[in-house]
DNA sequence: CCCGTATGTCTACGCTGTAGACATACGGGC
DNA sequence: GCCCGTATGTCTACAGCGTAGACATACGGG
């Protein structure tokens, strides 16, 4: 990757998650950008306080193409296109994907979504104390199956050991999605889940 | 620490554990476990394949205390015992709750606890993929709120700003536990939203 | 008694994040 | 036009990490 003209975060940022897409995790060092930068290591930190904080730019970076569907929405569904969109979003970065699910969003993108997922909540007729209450349900949720996902697809797929292990059942061929832990469908059922009892919750 | 007669995963992940509710998750590093057993670090890898694999079973250990509190109980109840079993068993260790939710439940406590997990599910009435998928979708939700208790614990309480941010409120004092994100009431409302919704779809 | 295996030790390699001193480049006030 | 303060990038160096590979020792069964 050639140097910019003036370094900046944001194209530090996008230079740490291209490599992130290219190479994985691991190779999101701070010697490792700057070298795709073509600049020293030690620059990056005029720009960024931490590796930490650069990461939280470029998980923030990864949720730049998420949409919120906006208001004109029924509130249950836009809740779910939110969730969906961070979702998918974060898998096209599998690379960055733990990061966005470990932190909380603070970005500018972070905090875009966050405030439709707010807007969706309130519409639903929850009380303000509830609206976050909910959410930061949701975003848990969100992360963690979001981490799953990420997990399922490297290292041994552990999690489908799990289900095995517990269901006590033999270790033969899987029964194909009954243990795909971090499918979409998995995903699915969660959230339903969660949406069935917000509106449970909000009826009262 | 003394080092006892001979090293045995057992021990070790004991003395990892110790170590790390001591000086925190940072001095969980092989060279520092060993120390603290007065090994060699290159001792430990004739017990464990990896680092990781060492902290599977420290997170493993974390959870032995956490209880199941068996068939007797409704199955609603039985979930909601469990899951507060894990968490309180893990944040009593902060310095390995992070790995306790990273990380899928494969040790021999893990497996004792998603077993009964499934037992209370399956109980509820669900069919059995959608005990999976509710299992699942459980401890996702408390792997992610564990990970945020502890967050929330450390650094600059950034979770409280996401809530601030997004609501659009004043920096002013935070209304209290309004924005206590791991907080046991923060975890406990989004548990029953889970519960609600198992219950409704159950009805199905 | 002896040998194979299990266990622990030592050294060394390549990597990490980042502190601190230094060079350079730029933009506004005289 | 000059000059200086600040912003930006560079260099060196340090302490720490996980762990590969060769080596020593100790133990239990034939």
């Amino acid at each position: 990757m050639a140097r910019p003209a003036r370094l900046t975060p944001a194209a530090i940022a996008a230079a740490a998650l291209r490599l992130g897409d290219r190479e994985g995790a691991a190779a999101m060092s701070m010697r490792r950008i700057a070298a795709d930068l073509d600049c020293d290591p030690m620059a990056l930190y005029r720009h960024f306080a931490d590796r930490e904080a650069l990461l939280d730019a470029v998980a923030d970076a990864a949720l730049a193409d998420a949409r919120d569907p906006g208001p004109a929405t029924p509130w249950d569904e836009r809740v779910r296109a939110i969730t969906f969109a961070i979702r998918s979003s974060a898998l096209r970065h599998p690379g960055i994907a733990a990061h966005v699910a470990a932190r909380p969003p603070l970005g500018e993108n972070g905090r875009r979504l966050g405030a439709g997922l707010f807007a969706a909540l309130a519409e639903a007729g929850l009380a303000p104390a509830d609206v976050v209450r909910s959410s930061q349900a949701l975003i848990a949720y969100l992360a963690a199956a979001l981490a799953m996902s990420v997990q399922a697809g490297s290292r041994d797929a552990r999690w489908e050991q799990v289900s095995h292990a517990v269901a006590g059942l033999p270790d033969g061929p899987p029964g194909e999605e009954m243990f795909a832990v971090g499918s979409e469908e998995q995903f699915e059922y969660g959230l339903r889940l969660l949406i069935n009892g917000i509106r449970a919750e909000a009826a009262t």
